[in-house]
DNA sequence: CACACATGTTTATTAAAGTATACATATGTC
DNA sequence: GACATATGTATACTTTAATAAACATGTGTG
């Protein structure tokens, strides 16, 4: 959210550092006040989409360089604190590890089920990939007349765009990791 | 600058109508307003980035499939009208048909000279490539220690990141076209 | 027909984006 | 050293983005 303000902040200022020009050159060029400017590369603003139009334009810039986060950066999660939501009486529970961004357009989940759990999904929009992982213990997934077993160490990718389970048939806690492609 | 919202506009409302949910339903998913999403479909708004992180994000879609244009429009631009520039004493005329946006990337161009009229130009940011086509006369186009005379019918392709210089040596007015691409 | 519910529009209010101006700090230049 | 110019920062003010709640308008359903 605010990762956008610190993306934007970071190409503005590279930008206007590569051409050696001042924060006043840029207001001139783009029509966007000096002071604007200033809290925009400080990561301090939530520009609209007519300022950042009007930095693009004057620049002769695209978007995407405007929006681009830096190459090299560290971003670290952690399953524990992670958000999470239970589900069939807290017997199924769902971490959501990296949380969807639209620039990553994928989001991550690690999965708990108890000895007997099960989680039935509707059906996701059109053109969305999932792909589960088994970290421990087995899981039965269900989807339309399809059913397949997974164990320890197996990985099942399937289109998730029709309703399917989640079903945990072993005698032991079963964790998976699950990804989540859309478009 | 408003054919962003117009391009946001289209692509919300086309993205609602084929997943064929309400308003109310993408507030709850995405955490803006219902008021401030019609606004949007409208084409009334100028949402802030955190809005249009908030929209992608809880639709589970791009920034680019949110802001990009609808596939098939028009769009009629004219030389009469069209703002324009002076130099050399309005010998060297030049019209802005196409401004610069920065979903497209490049500008557009018409140039005018009277005889023996010139202009120079300093040199561009790295990486601009510029295209000129002479329409009527004839002209030099001077680039470090580089010239060349293109005649009508002719275009000339050049890198940009120098300084440059266009020059009518002809007895008559010389039309050009001239493109800018950038980056 | 009356009622409930869903969907988009309008209105009033609040929060904050954006501007203009003044301020502080450097960096030469005579 | 004094002066002028350039550059980023802080402040006061205006505009407007964003919200919440009320309103209008369908669309079935018993």
């Amino acid at each position: 959210m605010e990762q956008m303000s610190r993306n934007l902040a970071f190409q503005l200022k590279k930008i206007r550092q590569q051409r050696s020009v001042s924060l006043d050159d840029v207001a001139k060029a783009t029509g966007v006040s000096k002071a604007q400017l200033a809290q925009i590369e400080k990561g301090e603003a939530n520009p609209t989409v007519s300022t950042i139009w009007k930095i693009a334009a004057g620049l002769r810039i695209s978007f995407s360089s405007l929006l681009q986060p830096p190459i090299a950066h560290f971003m670290k999660f952690s399953s524990k604190n992670a958000p999470h939501v239970d589900e069939d009486e807290g017997r199924y529970r769902v971490y959501s590890i990296i949380p969807y961004d639209p620039e990553r357009g994928w989001e991550f989940y690690k999965v708990e089920m108890e000895p007997g759990a099960r989680s039935r999904s509707e059906a996701h929009t059109e053109g969305v990939e999932e792909t589960v992982t088994v970290i421990h213990g087995q899981a039965v997934i269900s989807a339309g007349v399809m059913h397949e077993t997974i164990t320890e160490g197996e990985t099942l990718v399937f289109s998730g765009h029709q309703a399917h389970e989640y079903q945990n048939i072993s005698e032991e806690l079963t964790v998976l990791h699950v990804i989540l492609q859309y478009k």
